[in-house]
RNA sequence: CGGGGCGUAGCGCAGUCCGGUAGCGCGCAGCGUUUGGGACGCUGAUGUCGGAGGUUCGAGUCCUCUCGCCCCGACCA
């Protein structure tokens, strides 16, 4: 940890590489796109699961779990989906020692053998609607990986919905997309836009996809959670069918929804510094650490029951504290190595603030003297615990106002195409995918949705000219 | 798959043109001094020089083949 991260400014690939690695989050597996995610990411990333579960069992899902293999033929039923997926999938041709009968395919997502059992445990409109989530990994054959961004395996969760009319099912991917749009914005505090994606845009199978949409901080968009709705395409395919009050046979409405590993990468992007990683406070594994300073072993002997004192104060409240007690490192080394791992409060304590009942506070998001305050002992706790408030309220609002700063409204093509290069676009699109092909052809930029939030008024298509109704979301996307 | 680059200590690199006993920085280990913003000194450990074959008295260096990785262009949470 002796060197910094490459700045922000100088190469912003390089600095989310170099985050991702010295904050020791994740590192290069042996194998080609894979990563290993450590401990500390890994805290993270059960933060963001807790956030999400929690959300999941409160709309009254289940979890459950579903095997990793599938058979290949169970892919190839919805048309759309096998296309979709084919180029990308991983196939196993042998099993114990000998050759498969049937190839299976290493789940790139799992609607195809879910389906297959809803078709076994569907029989009555009693069964539902059926609320499944399951948490797992899946494989996707990448091409350009980047450590939690794209990786060929990836941590996520799928739910899985049925309903008994496409009224329900469309309810419930809203639901889910505001479940996602709420974690993102209240526990990783990262602004969001809710809308839906474009035809060629949309996941391989589903009939309408939606996302939730963020600027990382070199302006460039990222989808962190998708929720689609299925209409009947999959139920059809594998025959999901039930008995419905009328006592007429009909196939489901389905949902599902998705939210990966891909989120520790948003929360990196969005709130990090070139010192580092800022996390959160409601998800940071660690929200304050206590660093004690000593010259001699008599301050030593003072300076540490204070420190421990203070740690039982913060763990007492509810706060996930921890004592940095090495003495093989300089204070000074502590402040940048937490500073590198993004914990959110750092508790100073040294002799003269044992002399005084006090400890000093800095905040993370906000570095030097700055961010830095004298307080008393007495009452610790609950100033930490307001602080961390405090920080989790600013870090949303910083990240909201970035994102605004560098939200465009051009009315032009040309307009349309210079600002695509430092941010959002927020243009009138007539909907055609030639229009969207040629931004993306021209401007290396995409739809990323069509926002639930529109003008008023209709307007003229940024490329074509034609009528437009509704405005879409233009960016350079991970 | 097309274009560009790189494989030498845990990491980052020099050495390769011009063959002659494998080096630097960081990290690591031990000891001592340090500690309010990345401490310092001394001592020490660590290498199939990506792999195979060849040329040569002698190859990290030259030749042939091969493997792997990274970066840039067509897909995706």
């Amino acid at each position: 940890m002796a060197q910094s991260v490459t700045p922000r400014s100088e190469d912003y690939s390089r600095w989310y590489t170099d985050v991702v690695q010295m904050a020791e989050l994740a590192d290069y597996a042996p194998v080609k796109g894979c990563m290993v995610i450590r401990p500390y990411g890994y805290a993270l990333w059960e933060a963001i699961k807790e956030g999400l579960d929690r959300r999941f069992k409160a709309t009254g899902h289940q979890n459950a779990y579903f095997p990793l293999f599938i058979p290949e033929s169970f892919i190839k039923k919805e048309a759309e989906h096998v296309e979709g997926f084919s180029p990308e999938l991983a196939v196993v041709t042998h099993g114990g020692g000998k050759e498969l009968a049937e190839p299976l395919i290493v789940r790139p997502t799992s609607e195809t053998i879910i389906n297959a059992m809803f078709a076994k445990w569907i029989q009555s409109w009693r069964d539902l609607p059926m609320l499944i989530n399951q948490w797992c990994n899946v494989v996707r054959w990448e091409m350009r990986t980047r450590l939690f961004l794209r990786t060929t395996e990836f941590l996520w969760q799928e739910g899985h919905t049925c309903h008994a009319t496409a009224e329900e099912a469309q309810e419930e991917t809203l639901r889910m997309l505001d479940v996602y749009a709420d974690f993102a914005e209240n526990d990783a505090a990262i602004p969001v836009i809710k809308g839906r994606k474009s035809d060629t845009e949309k996941f391989a199978g589903a009939v309408r996809s939606y996302a939730i949409e963020a600027m990382m901080g070199d302006r460039r968009a990222l989808q962190a959670g998708t929720s689609h709705f299925l209409g009947q395409n999959f139920a059809r395919a594998f025959g999901t069918q039930f008995l419905d009050k009328d006592n007429e046979l009909k196939y489901v409405w389905q949902t599902s929804w998705g939210v990966s590993t891909r989120m520790v990468g948003a929360v990196v992007m969005v709130h990090g510094d070139d010192q580092g990683l800022i996390l959160p406070p409601r998800l940071a594994p660690i929200q304050a650490v206590i660093v004690p300073i000593w010259k001699s072993d008599e301050d030593r002997y003072s300076v540490l029951p204070v420190a421990r004192q203070v740690l039982a104060q913060l763990e007492g409240a509810g706060i996930r504290a921890r004592l940095d007690d090495r003495e093989e490192v300089s204070p000074g080394f502590k402040f940048n190595d937490w500073e590198m791992r993004g914990v959110p409060v750092r508790v100073e304590i040294g002799p003269r603030d044992v002399e005084k009942g006090q400890a000093v506070l800095a905040r993370r998001d906000m570095l030097g003297r700055e961010g830095k305050s004298f307080v008393p002992q007495e009452g610790l706790e609950s100033r930490v615990a307001k602080l961390l408030a405090t920080i989790q309220k600013d870090l949303f609002a910083r990240a909201l106002r970035f994102r605004e700063e560098n939200t465009y409204q051009p009315r032009s093509y040309a307009e349309l195409l210079e600002v695509v290069e430092r941010g959002f676009a927020r243009a009138y699109w007539c909907g055609s995918p030639e229009c969207e092909a040629r931004v993306k052809e021209e401007g290396k930029a995409t739809t990323r949705c069509i926002p639930f939030d529109q003008p008023d008024e209709p307007g003229a298509c940024a490329v074509c000219g034609k009528r437009a109704e509704e405005v879409a979301i233009f960016a350079r996307a991970y």
